[in-house]
DNA sequence: GAATGCTTGTTAAATTCTTGACAATCCCTC
DNA sequence: GAGGGATTGTCAAGAATTTAACAAGCATTC
């Protein structure tokens, strides 16, 4: 069993992916699945899975197979499901309404505090249950609530501006979904980037071999 | 000089990336950068770079670098930008509006030309400037006008239905938002997924290292 | 127009990732 | 409770990917 600063990248890609299947077999009562099952679902090797799951420890039972409960739990904890980073959200308009709508923050470890635009058509809107700020009253949230993350869901002008008064303000992890390149402007920062527009770009490329 | 289908993934993967960052270069008017400065932009190496490269061709010259306009057609013509494959959106919520308004269809390849969702509430509303229609009329739309990509942004339980029946009907490609999983149920289809919730949980599996 | 310096395309080495194989071990049936 | 069948954890081989190195060639300067 490795340190958690050895897992390869190549195996982190895929746990979110694992934790996704073992969650639709929970919804479906299954209790037991075999490495060579789940790869079959996965369109993957069975070799790989009992790879992968074995950086972390053996969490399987020969002759059996893996409880899918309890695999679901591990994962899910190696994955931070259940920490409670605070989170916010900068910008309200189509995206950051989607994101806040289509993604559980609660499941994943993070609690959605605070979303803020700049827009005064939007600030005063309630979004899943939140009240959308005014930007003018970021400094004050973050100095009285140190949120960890910050997901990004504004325009790539506004974006550099923000980021930098985010991370004055001690914010360190961002969810990224500006067009805007973080890692080119900031150090000591972490980002996960989303770039919808490769994943089209993918596609296109797909149909035309 | 390899075929496109000697290309791998993980070049393929890249492809768009370079696209954005040569399309920033653009903006900022440089019209010519070297494997080594695209590679301390983009935190990667100059040697992938010029490998990457080198599966299309030659783009490059001594001495010189990489004239960037002339890179970004090379590019975004092998991913397949300079198409115009009619797409078709399903789903018209706060995900759908939401790919609809960030994402620019025409210049990637893509034009979209109906937007379909099951809500009286929607259907009638205009998006992007296109007018909702109820899923209703899908088969006829289809029938008629024969879209070669379609959009998932509806949720997982009708995804099922509405998928076979775009099937039959003769869609190939899909650029699924949905949760669910298109391939484990259909053969020969295209598919690109976007899982969204995937990318939080890498971002607090680093923030745990 | 020759010399210098830079940067590519390409090859080879190094590293990483994936797959296959099998002994060890556990479940399950009879 | 013993035997048969299944499935894991793990190791090693095989692929694939990434990095490093360098000759070839062009741009730029003097």
């Amino acid at each position: 069993m490795a340190k958690n600063s050895d897992i390869s990248a190549s195996v982190i890609k895929r746990l979110p992916r694992y934790y996704s299947y073992l969650e639709d077999l929970i919804e479906e009562n299954v209790e037991r699945i075999s490495s060579k099952e789940l790869a079959a679902r996965m369109k993957t090797t069975a070799s790989q899975i009992r790879q992968d799951l074995n950086c972390f420890g053996g969490f399987g039972q020969q002759g059996y197979g893996y409880n899918i409960k309890a695999l679901h739990n591990v994962i899910g904890s190696i994955l931070g499901v259940d920490k409670e980073y605070k989170t916010i959200m900068i910008g309200a308009g189509n995206l950051g309404k989607a994101v806040t709508s289509q993604i559980s923050f609660e499941k994943k470890g993070c609690r959605l505090t605070a979303i803020f635009d700049i827009d005064p058509d939007i600030i005063g809107q309630t979004v899943a249950g939140i009240k959308v700020l005014s930007i003018d009253e970021l400094e004050k949230f973050c100095k009285e609530n140190l949120p960890s993350i910050a997901v990004l869901c504004l325009p790539k002008d506004n974006a550099f501006s923000v980021a930098k008064k985010l991370i004055d303000l001690g914010v360190k992890s961002f969810w990224n979904f500006s067009h805007f390149d973080l890692n080119l402007h900031f150090d000591n920062i972490i980002v996960e980037n989303v770039h919808l527009g490769d994943s089209l770009l993918t596609l296109t490329y797909k149909i035309s071999c």
